[in-house]
This record gives C-alpha cells, structure tokens and sequence, in this order.
DNA sequence: CGGGAGGTTGACAATCGTCAATCAGAGTGG
DNA sequence: CCACTCTGATTGACGATTGTCAACCTCCCG
C-alpha cells in the first residue's frame, strides 16, 4: 500500500470521476482537481469490514473492484443488508461529513478500494462546487434506492421482492458496465440475500426454486444467475427503472 | 400567495436557515444569500399531494408548518411510507435535482409550505459551498433515518417497529422544539402507522393496545400518545438514537 | 339526528419462519 | 488420487407472527 500522488498514471482515480459524472455535471478542471487527490490503494479480503457502525473514520473511500454491501445489525442480532456497492460507488461519505458511522460496510467478494483521506474531499467539496453536485447526485440516487428496497420489504411479497432484486442488480450491473446480457454473476449466497429482502435464507431459497420452475431464471452454477425471461420477471418483481435515474431502460437491449 | 423577496421581514425563510444550520456549517454571508431567495407560501389541505411520482417538478420546497410523509405506492395497489416530515425539513431537493420525483410527498395535516424556484437553488448550492455542504448533511441524514426504518422493517418484529417509531418520533419532535416532555401529538391515524411500518391498520391497533397494557405508552385521546416510560419504550423498540445524529441523548431531560 | 371516517374486536387463514436432516461442491492434506 | 472438512444449498415437517374479513363501536361534524 503506497501513497500515490496524481492518479491519472494507473486510473484509479479515472473510475471516481467517471462515476461522479455520471450526470455529466463536472467540467475539465473538475477532473483535474479530482485527479490531484492524496490517496491510497488497498486490497481487501472478502468479509472484510470497510466501515463499522459507530466508529469514527478518518478516510473517505471508493470501490473500484469486487462488491460491497451496507448493513445494520438489530437489537435481536439479526442483519438487514440496505444497499449493495458496485465498482464505483462511494462508500463512505457518511463517515467524512457525520464523522461517525451509522451502519456497517463490508466487503462481498475481494476487491480493492481507494481511500481518501477526509479533509481532501471536504475541502475540493467546498473549493469545487460541480463536485459537491456530483457527490449530492450520488447520494440521493442512493436515497432513492433506499426507498425502493423499503416499499418492497414493507409492501411486496417474497417472490416480488426476490425478483425485483435481480432486475435491479442486473441494470445497476448493466449500467456500470459490468454485465452486457442477460447473465450476471450474482455475488451473494443465499443467506445474504435473505438478509437483503428481510427473508430467511430457507424462504428464498424455495422462492428462488420456483422462479427457476416458471422459467423466469436459469441458474447454472449457485452463483451465477441468467435472466431467462426479463420481460417477464420484470412484471413478477414489480420492477419499474424509473427510480434508478438512468437514461437505459431494457437491459436486453 | 404572493411572491416575496427578502424574507426577513416576515420569518419563514428563518426555519430554513436554522434548519439547514443544524451542524453549524453556514456564516452570516450564507444566511444571508437565503434571506434573498425568491419564494411563495402556499397553504395546503390535510391529505394534498405536494410532489407526485414521476411528475416533472418547477419549485423545491421546505416544509414550514404541520407533518406530511413521503411514500410510495407498489403494483399492488398497497402504499409504504417512508419517510415523515416535520417542520423545517426539505420536501423535494430530489426534484431539483434529477427533475423527475421518484416518489409522493403528502400533508398528513394541514400546513404551510415555501417553494423556492428550482433555478434558485441550484444556483444558490453552487455559488455557496456551505450551503451545498448544509443541504448535503441533510440529505445524509434522511439517508441514515431512511436505513434504519429499513433494518426495522425486514428484521424486527411488530411490537418492536412501533416502539421504534414512537420513540424516534417524539425524539425528533422534541429535537425540532415541538415537544417539551413525554407527550407529543401524533398526527397519523392508525391506517397510516400500519403503513410506515409495513403492517396492517388491525395488527397496528392490537399492538398498540399491548404497549398500553404493558404501561410503555399511555393513550389519552387516539391521536396523541404519551410515552409512560421511555426507558422501556426505548428498550422495547429497540431504539439508539445514534443513527440520528443529534446531540442530545433523552428527550425526558 | 344522521352519516362517515376511523378505531376496536373476534374468528380464521396464510405467508413466512424455525428446526433439523441431508446433500453438493471447494479446498486441503496425506 | 482420495478421504476429510467446511460452508452453503436443498428439502420436509411443523409452528407462529401477521394478514384478512367482517362486524360493531365511537366520535366528530354538519
């Protein structure tokens, strides 16, 4: 782990500043100054703990690699899981602008994060408004899938909720660039996915059983899922893009 | 409604500089630049819609008196409420920002709010970084309300949902300076409540009933609650206020 | 006094959870 | 190459939290 100055030499930096012009509100010297940040590449095993929930941090984090998820653990020791991060995400402004951290973040898979220290971002925040937009874009789309996910585990049942599960991971795969067809790796087991839609790991496991019977998916390894049917398991999963602000709409397409 | 420049003279833009000042981030340059806002006040029914989804959206606005929620509606037909608002809090920066709503803000109550051109806004946030960064801790906040309704939702069970809603509510009443002690109003009917908490009307009331029995709550008329024991109430519901980032710890001291 | 919205209650149904056993696959060491 | 082991997937039987349906009550308001 070295301390690198300038990352348009190994583009680690050139994926932050893609994912925060997703809307395309940052300007060259935006770039430029994105460009210029102090950070520090770190390899993470998977299970590994990026943030703790009420710890302070002193960094400020992106994944480019592997995938992440967001979780709270409840008074009864069980875990609802409220967002997974893909390459790109940010994972931790909370912790640069609260200075605690209100819920868990933790590795799916290995993979790599960047981490910047948190007076770096708050100050090209304050000195840079385009970026500050950008970061606020960033997280009210999170926001918004934060509210999808509590309709669905409030109001849908469990094979509405599964299947709504899968189209969003697909198009948010899709979108990042990730997934090009109908088959994406899925890098969660059963358990977590449970722990995801506020099910049992023995519920989805028989939901997902009967997806596959209806021919809406096709499940080849334990891991990897294809969609078989999109159109179709869009309509079981109650799935409408709209709330993911992306121009796409079909992932088949 | 008349529009008004410079609200000084008559106090609404007042709350939403001591609200968007919770943390202390903005100078007096930064209050005054929102003191110069163009803005309407808009007196609005109990149950009117203030943002529609997937409705394009002119004004960003602020709530200045009486409760309203944000919900969503699924495919069912059935509703999940997701978030309640109170006095001094952003209604729809959402709107402004991605232009299209991903979800419905509603009055519970009757009220009062301000809308400030969209335009305005946007210009505010990049000409002053305070107020960007003031906004943005807002929204960050609304997110960590938002993931802990979330674990509750999926992972405890329905004495435990209540307990946790009635405690956060009288916290952030009491924070927000419309509670004094352990006895707040709470303008939802139980119809509502079942739908913040992803129950039914009927369980909703049965378990309301139980926390009475128990001696946690205290019901004098079925619209305001008192909280007979906030200790056990908070036990009961599970509930640590960290995710809310205030300062204060016990809304009986 | 009448109408309506919302609160309350009982009986019953069902989705989903729990428990426990078995199975399948990946990695490891001999 | 083959036990051995461990984690996660799968399946069955059963249980319970919560939902549904329907009736009745209560209060507010015109």
């Amino acid at each position: 782990m070295a301390t690198i100055r300038n990352g348009s030499v190994d583009g680690f930096l050139d994926l932050l500043i893609t994912s925060l012009n997703r809307w395309g509100v940052l300007a060259d010297e935006d770039s430029g100054a994105l460009l210029d940040l102090t950070y520090k590449v770190r390899t993470v095993r998977a299970q590994e703990y990026i943030v703790r929930e009420s710890y302070p941090a002193q960094y400020c984090s992106l994944l480019v690699s592997g995938f992440a998820i967001r979780h709270k653990i409840v008074g009864s020791g069980r875990r609802q899981i409220v967002s997974i991060l893909l390459q790109g995400d940010l994972i931790d402004l909370h912790n640069s602008m609260f200075g605690t951290a209100d819920h868990n973040v933790q590795m799916l898979t290995r993979g790599k994060i960047v981490t910047i220290p948190r007076g770096e971002i708050r100050k090209l925040m304050l000195k840079r408004p385009n970026i500050a937009k950008a970061i606020l874009m960033q997280i009210l789309l999170d926001s918004s899938i934060l509210r999808e996910w509590m309709a669905g585990i409030g109001r849908r049942d469990a094979r509405t909720r599964i299947a709504h599960l899968l189209c969003e991971f697909a198009m948010r795969m899709k979108a990042a660039g990730l997934a090009t067809g109908m088959e994406c790796d899925l890098p969660m087991s059963q358990e977590q996915l449970a722990d995801a839609t506020g099910l049992t790991p023995v519920y989805v496991n028989r939901t997902l059983k009967q997806l596959g019977e209806e021919r809406l998916i096709h499940r080849t390894s334990p891991r990897s899922i294809t969609i078989a049917d999109w159109q179709r398991l869009s309509e079981a999963g109650d799935f409408n893009s709209g709330y993911l602000h992306i121009p796409a709409g079909d992932p088949s397409g």
